[in-house]
DNA sequence: TAATAGCATTAGTATAATGCTAATTCATGA
DNA sequence: TCATGAATTAGCATTATACTAATGCTATTA
């Protein structure tokens, strides 16, 4: 595969804004409401689960799932440049929606030193456009 | 994989791109060519040229390889998408050679017409940092 | 307490993308 | 004619993604 620049793929990145996102609190989550958010079985859900374990950012023990501080963080991060291209598109005219489909196309993808570099540049909103704080 | 948008894999892309910058006027590139400028061996080369001829996007023949009609405008696509993003990372104080890198990740994964709203919002440069025109 | 329902996990399979080496074929020029 | 270079084939490996079927475990309920 592609070398990404968080070492995460497309799944394990939407997994982990999951986590991050549905997460309230410390309160962790189930594998089978991974996988039913996700629209995946339950082993396919498991096997991400294992790579980002693997990668340090979950922790999982039956079925019990939730971010260590590593995951934590590099959500945020991906979040962070999530909701500044959401809010390029959405300044250049992109309806929010798609806007919103685009960004998690790339956000992953995209360096965070960058990505905070464009934020600037596009005037620094507070919050994307469905109103969460950019800088996390 | 990932659901792509132009339904291009990165390598895939890579070699679009190539083939597009590469070729001048109708000249076709040769399979050692392509293999040796994206540091891989021909018959992963050929592989690649394999699946683009099958999504119709180049011809292919006695290792003579050339776009097609479609695989000449999926490639300007991809470059207007580039050099937009490329553009944006400029104006925002990402140096050249790494706003090239960033927009390679991600230009073949953005939707077109979202791009040229994108390149409005940046006020419309007539061409990318490299001095290459942004509308093919 | 025993049965069952629900969830997690394992095992096994499949596909696509990416890459490699080794062997083979084929054409061309010395 | 033979050697060289190029393309191609065959075979293999890895990673990410996804599935089904079977198994295991736990907790609640009848």
């Amino acid at each position: 595969m592609t070398k990404l620049t968080n070492n995460v793929s497309k799944r394990e990145r939407d997994c982990l804004i999951l986590l991050k996102e549905e997460s309230r609190g410390d309160f962790p989550m189930r594998l089978h409401e991974i996988a039913s958010t996700m629209h995946i079985k339950p082993p396919t859900a498991l096997n991400i689960i294992r790579r980002l374990k693997s990668k340090g950012f979950v922790d999982a023990q039956d079925g019990m799932v939730k971010l260590t501080n590593s995951g934590d963080s590099l959500s945020k991060s991906i979040l962070m440049v999530h909701r500044t291209f959401e809010s390029l598109f959405c300044q250049s005219g992109v309806p929010e929606s798609r806007a919103c489909k685009e960004a998690g196309e790339i956000d992953f993808l995209i360096n965070r030193e960058n990505a905070m570099k464009v934020l600037k540049r596009i005037d620094s909103p507070a919050a994307c456009p469905h109103g969460k704080p950019i800088k996390v």
